[in-house]
DNA sequence: CAGTGGTCTAGACCACGCG
DNA sequence: GCGTGGTCTAGACCACTGT
């Protein structure tokens, strides 16, 4: 392993994670305004703030716009559990309450989404565009994608709360057999950072679900995106049978 | 979905991309200098330089220092396949040849580890720390943590390939019952960061594995790092059954 | 050596939140 | 309006790569 030169970058950040660490700045608290840390340690305001983008990735620091940098209470890491055992708020292990709004739309299946799915393009598809709130902070959005004879029409009425809407959509589903998930990280896009409320900057941990029936048709599809400072996904698998049995 | 004003950083990643999607610029090709292209959209390095991590981070560019960004080829894409089916070269789908390296030492477990390993504090573990590289570009980096009697004499001599270690831990391990990964994203620390010739302003995938046996027993922990622009990690899970009967 | 990217500066100006 | 963070500038200087 390779021992760089520490930047000030570096050097800042992890001065500022031990004052966190030691309690000398508690959770919940507001940091000093970024001018007066930039003149405190003698740096400009751009190397602060990249200072302080470590913390924030690292899910210690919340930057508001306007009001400040706070120290991340703990515990408000959002988890996706994979398998889609249950789709129940896509699989967020909800502690705190978590409102979720929904929005129906019909599309045709095109490019991406035609291969995910395994149907022609053109074909109809129903949107669910998801935005789970917690409290005031933005949780995580999902898109998820059915053809559109899967889903009831009583789905379609906008006025459903989500657990309606969902469901409606396990009566209908054929048994599963197959759940895969890709995880990824890239960059928000514009509209997933302001809709998030996160850096474009930062990381998104990017999931997308394929759901198969036993006669092989992709019932669903999904793509969550989930803040990469707050998210993590866990993926358990079972063996009955020893591993060295299982095909490769 | 709110919509905000693109910034410059935005519109000059989307022309670039552009650029790059209708073949302007091909697989392989260098772009021009940082400092042509600031000059050409007329705006500073900073800014430019910012567009560009929107590519990098999005696998379209690479940035080499002292050399230019290039344009990835596609199909470079690391996928580590979840489910600790095969343990060959921690679930690496190898197309091209890697080269793994293999340092093997000897610690305590303490802090994180002793609660992934679920052994107590100063009990001895092996760590074999993975450095896998694709040609010349490094590609991995795993560390495996297995306690020390389940690890085979002959798999502590440095002088064994990366395959006969692997081997030898598979031959003594007991028969899984459970694999848990967790998958998160962070920023590399400075260690990683330059080990793997990443930005260290570019998030990387972080894996977390937990394999236990049928007895209870954690077997082996790992931490796995993979570049966020390149890597996505797989989880496949298979029904037998229907899934609304499994528990939750 | 020349050319490249990497880090950093010392500001300017804009957008947001709150009184 | 004032204080906050967000974006951007126009450079300087250092580090890496190849000749």
């Amino acid at each position: 392993m390779i021992q760089p030169v520490p930047s000030r970058r570096d050097t800042i950040a992890d001065d500022l994670r031990d004052r966190i660490a030691t309690g000398r700045i508690k959770p919940g608290e507001r940091l000093p305004a970024e001018a007066h840390l930039a003149s405190e340690y003698r740096v400009s305001t751009p190397t602060l703030r990249s200072a302080l983008a470590v913390l924030q990735a690292e899910g210690l620091v919340e930057k508001v716009h306007g009001k400040g940098n706070f120290v991340r209470r703990p515990l408000q890491r959002i988890t996706y559990v994979g398998g889609g055992r249950t789709t129940r708020d896509g699989q967020h292990a909800a502690h705190a309450a978590l409102s979720v709004t929904v929005h129906t739309t019909r599309i045709q299946a095109r490019g991406h989404l035609a291969t995910l799915l395994k149907v022609s393009p053109t074909s109809p598809l129903t949107e669910f565009l998801c935005l789970s709130h917690e409290g005031e902070r933005p949780h995580s959005l999902t898109r998820i994608y059915v053809p559109c004879d899967l889903v009831p029409a009583a789905a379609l009425r906008e006025s459903l709360p989500y657990e309606g809407v969902m469901t409606c959509l396990l009566r209908l589903r054929p048994p599963l057999a197959e759940v895969r998930e890709k995880v990824s990280v890239r960059l928000p896009t514009r509209e997933e950072a302001s809709t998030l409320r996160i850096s474009s900057a930062l990381g998104v941990l990017a999931i997308t679900r394929q759901m198969t029936d036993t006669g092989g048709r992709v019932v669903e599809a999904a793509l969550l995106v989930l803040p990469g400072d707050r998210a993590e996904a866990v993926f358990t698998t079972h063996y009955v049978t020893d591993e060295r049995t299982a095909e490769e």
